[in-house]
DNA sequence: ATCTGTATATACCGATTGGTATAATGAACT
DNA sequence: AGTTCATTATACCAATCGGTATATACAGAT
């Protein structure tokens, strides 16, 4: 693996472990078995590495959100494969998912925040636009679009914080995603 | 007001607005108008001032969310009283809330996840307790306390994120708790 | 008047922070 | 052979980090 890509992986692991402002430069090109001018050839700054961290590895799953939403004119089918996205993103990395999630929660006034609100509003706006085309089937929902947008990525996002928490061995991602998105359709009575 | 309250209120507001690591200890004390040995002296280290924030800003809500979710065999209502807490205090401390909330889902190896952990276990613990308690109005629901719980926790607390993102006015309590509770019970189609 | 304990400030500590000036590599091209 | 250019390391920078040794101020008790 060439350098580039080595400094890029160690530094979202340990911005995964630490959190970004507890990292120091020195640590990343420790860990990385290189030295700091290197780093700052290839990203500039540390903002820089946290920008192409995002780029590198989240921007692919927002493309793959992005298909996976496209509503056909079945709710609970596009909610379905929109939900299975989140779950298989989140096993399959389950540190860069965590970490996004850190980073949407981070501080207003932090950098870490500046980096991630751009994909965090893309995110929010593919899930919106699904209420907002299936407003059809869904009867008069009265602008309530955002709360059901919030709602269904909180369920899932939620899910998943506490099922890492707890971290048991393994789940079966389409029977999860059916769970959370009839508890989501349906309510907790179905 | 004395010097520990102040530099605790003044803490607190840094914390939120640019995060734990990203503040200095001096930056703290020049806010409050002292000098650091004053703020050695109260809280003994900066993790301390921490954990004293916690312990006195956000401690009075989870004995408020306890008493709200006592369940007396209605469900709905149990849910609507606990739903209406978050939102109290959401709307009353603003700042604590986020705060907060960005503490949960920070690294998990940061001091800052760490301190808020006890009271994100019990927080969980209480919600959790609510469906424990509701299993014979709610039919079998399997072992699935754990998913309920952290999708109604998920509901509320990301309907608030987006809320303060995009920063209306105000809102009905009692109006977005019914809303809230409505969904999470009956889902979208209700 | 002296003592005790709380509360505060000045001035400092070594370590680490993000970042850089300079120079040395080594391969490719002319 | 000489030149160019991408890449990397040594050694350094001022600034800030969390924390503290020491001294002082002051109130209340003896």
């Amino acid at each position: 693996m060439d350098n580039r890509t080595n400094i890029l992986r160690c530094a979202a692991e340990l911005f995964y472990q630490k959190g970004y402002d507890a990292v120091g430069v020195q640590e990343i090109v420790a860990r990385a078995g290189t030295t700091k001018p290197t780093l700052y050839y290839y990203f500039g700054s540390k903002y820089g590495l946290l920008e192409n961290i995002l780029e590198t590895y989240y921007a692919p799953f927002l493309e793959s959100l992005e298909k996976a939403s496209f509503y056909d004119g079945d709710v609970p089918k596009t909610l379905y494969k929109t939900c299975i996205e989140y779950l298989k993103l989140a096993m399959k990395n389950k540190t860069l998912y965590l970490f996004v999630l850190s980073l949407i929660y981070s501080a207003r006034e932090n950098d870490t925040y500046k980096a991630v609100r751009p994909y965090m509003v893309r995110t929010h706006e593919i899930i919106v636009q699904i209420f907002s085309k299936a407003e059809d089937k869904l009867g008069n929902i009265n602008g309530r679009h955002q709360q059901f947008a919030s709602g269904f990525e909180g369920i899932i996002n939620f899910y998943l914080i506490y099922y890492f928490e707890i971290g048991e061995p393994e789940i079966d991602i389409e029977e999860v995603g059916r769970n959370l998105v009839n508890q989501f359709m349906y309510g907790i009575f179905s």
